[in-house]
Order: C-alpha cells, then structure tokens, then sequence
DNA sequence: GATTGTGAAGAGCTTCACAGCT
DNA sequence: AGCTGTGAAGCTCTTCACAATC
C-alpha cells in the first residue's frame, strides 16, 4: 500500500507484481500469492488494477472504515500526534484529548480542549472511540491502559517503553523508541559486519 | 533483555531457558538456540547467569559502546525526540540537529543549536556520528537520507511515511506512526472477528 | 507477448528429544 | 535431578516454474 501511495499520480491504470515486489522489497511470487490471500486478484498480461487493489488492501485491514481514537497524555509526544496530518487522512480520528496535570487540562490543543483523567470513561462512552493512544511517562502507562480497556477501548497504542499486561481480547501494538534505536545500532553492526542485502522500508 | 529488564532485581543469579522463554512468549529451545547463536552460553543444570546473559545480549546488539547519531528535522516529531530521555540513558548520543527552515536554524533545542542542512557533511565528519534520524516530511525523507549516507552515516531510522531506498550497506529502520495505527486497527479487527491468543508487549 | 495464480520444490526456521554436563 | 546444547525431524514460508489467461 505504501509502495503505491509513494507512487502518486500515475497516468498507468495498472501495475504487476514485479514492480511491486521491487518498490516493497519482496519478490514477484511473494505479491502475487500475499495479493491472492487477501482476495485480490489481477489481470494476467495485465498486472493489477491500481485503485481496486488500493481498494482491497484498505478493507483486508479494516481501513474501509473511520477508527475513533482518544489520546491520554499531552506531552511531547502526545503534541506531536496531534500534529500529525496523515492520521486524519488515513481515516484516523482523534476524537480527544486527556492528561492528568491540571496544568494542561483545559488548555486547548490542535482544537481539543484537554480533558481530566477523571473523564476517562465518559468521554469513550459519549465518542464511541475504540482505540486508545497511550503517551504518558513508563511509570503510569499500565494503569492508564487499564483505565481505557475498562472504559471500553479494543486497541491500545502504546508509546511507553514498558510492555502492558492487559486482557487478551484487547489488542495492543507498541512503538519504544528506545527499542528502535537499538534494533538500528544492531542491524548497523551487522551490515559493518556482513556483506550487504537490500532490505525494505 | 526486556524480559530481564522487567524482573527487575532479583535474589536470584540465574535463570533458565524455560522461564525467559515464557517471559518474552517463546519455546525453551528457541531460546537456547538463540543464546548460542550469540555466543552466551548457560550452565546445565542451572541455567544462565543474568548478568553475564545481560553482557552478551548488549554486546550482541552492538550496545557495548556509545552511538552518536543526528537528528535531522526539528518539527513536532524532532522535538519530542530530543526530549526523549531514555536514548542517553541507553548509550544512544543526539550530538547535532539539523533543518532546513532558516526559521528554525540557529534556535537552541535542548542544549543543541539547529544547524542548516548545508553543514550536514561538515557535522558527521566533525562528530563522527554513524546513525542518522529522519524527521522531516515525506517528500524531503529521500534526499535527506541521501545527504546523510554521502556524508558517511551507516543507518538511518526514519520516521517519514515513506519507503527509503538506499545503498545495500546502510542499515534502515522505520518507524511509520500511520503504519502503526493501521497495524493495531488490523489487529483489532482479528481480536473482534477471531477469539484471542496473547501477544507480547 | 506479458503476466497471473498456484502446485511443487526448496530453504529456512521451530520443535523434539536426548546425550552429556553439573 | 535439573538443565544445556544440538542433531534430526517437522513445519512453515519463499521461490520456482509453468499452464492458463488476457
């Protein structure tokens, strides 16, 4: 899908899986039989047809829809979400906005009047969001996740770097900077020390 | 390591391959396979020392030393970065920030004075930083990745929503805030639709 | 002529299971 | 008795290659 976005505008209607596999870094086959497991199909002697298989990829992903989510924590972090364009275009919608300081509940930020940890529950019931974005410091991450599921939430973006034990029903997916870096300083070391093969992304 | 981490102190001294295996959701001999594979070895019928385990998987990953890396992009996801304080606390150094806006350029963030982008080759040489980090908005993450693989870095963590394609020998990582949304909106989707098994982090 | 969809082959990764060490 | 290290077996994922299709 990103291989497509980065694309942009392209008079061509269509485009084979060679070209895809060469943009996202994965063989031919491997596009072709990943495009058949969701139902995609192509044209043979043709290739795929660019919006319908936009299309599918969106559905196969649950993106055919608008996903309301709240963001708890105002922080560095928590601002640069909110600055963050593409969420919106991508049909993500932060629907509000909460902290625990009193010194920035009340404020507003990129049209959002910061909201008490009191009105945790509320806020999710009156939305109807189903994701919560967690960007508080390590230290309260497990109890504001919990503080969500409880409210009603069935994913949780955690940008703590600390693993959140929750129920098994709730999805989560973490982003730990920390654990970022780290991967890159190891990958580094074995591109030094190794030969090189083309990698994705 | 994380799993290690998380135990915080404990009396004991060693741990076995059954125990790390449940604490980060793997099979015991996978573990053990792994642990070979990185040289750390255990003491049968014990186990493994935790700190000399600790030692080998820093050392493995390339965290026995301290990593220089720039920051280019001193906009909301840039700020936060420098913010961030667990990158110094894990050997990770923010020694130069870069950008392009003349605007910003010259402005002080969090003890570093922003420098133009026309002083990139200048500043890696100087500072001998290997690891570069991309803030910057999609359409300049390619050539300022560029830029800082002709200046000498040797990975590049990008934060840009977009693919980079660089030189074999430079190791990339990314992280993709929309990419992760979509991930936890999929993943939330399968929690709904399928029963649940339990994930780590 | 170009390209898909897909069985079959191949490669790589995971689990088993047990000899050997403490 | 408890546990590691590791060949071998089992399994899954990837690539090959080609008949079918446009």
């Amino acid at each position: 899908m990103r291989a497509l976005q980065a694309r942009g505008e392209t008079e061509r209607s269509h485009i084979n899986s060679r070209e895809l596999g060469e943009a996202s870094g994965v063989a031919d086959a491997q596009v072709r039989k990943d495009l058949a497991s969701i139902g995609a199909t192509g044209q043979p002697g043709v290739g795929y047809a660019i919006p319908e298989l936009m299309e599918d990829l969106r559905a196969s992903m649950g993106l055919h829809r608008t996903w309301k989510a709240v963001l708890v924590g105002a922080g560095n972090i928590g601002r640069a979400l909110l600055a963050y364009p593409r969420f919106a275009e991508e049909g993500f919608d932060l629907v509000a906005v909460l902290d625990r300081a009193p010194s920035v509940v009340g404020r507003k930020l990129a049209g959002h009047t910061v909201q008490p940890m009191s009105a945790v529950a509320d806020v999710i019931r009156r939305t109807g969001a189903e994701l919560g974005i967690v960007a508080v410091p390590p230290s309260e991450a497990q109890i504001v996740a919990e503080m969500l599921v409880h409210a009603g939430v069935r994913g949780v973006l955690n940008f703590a770097p600390r693993p959140l034990r929750l129920s098994g029903s709730v999805a989560v997916v973490a982003v730990d900077f920390t654990e970022t870096l780290e991967r890159l300083a190891f990958e580094t070391t074995m591109k030094r020390s190794l030969g090189s093969r083309s990698r994705d992304t």
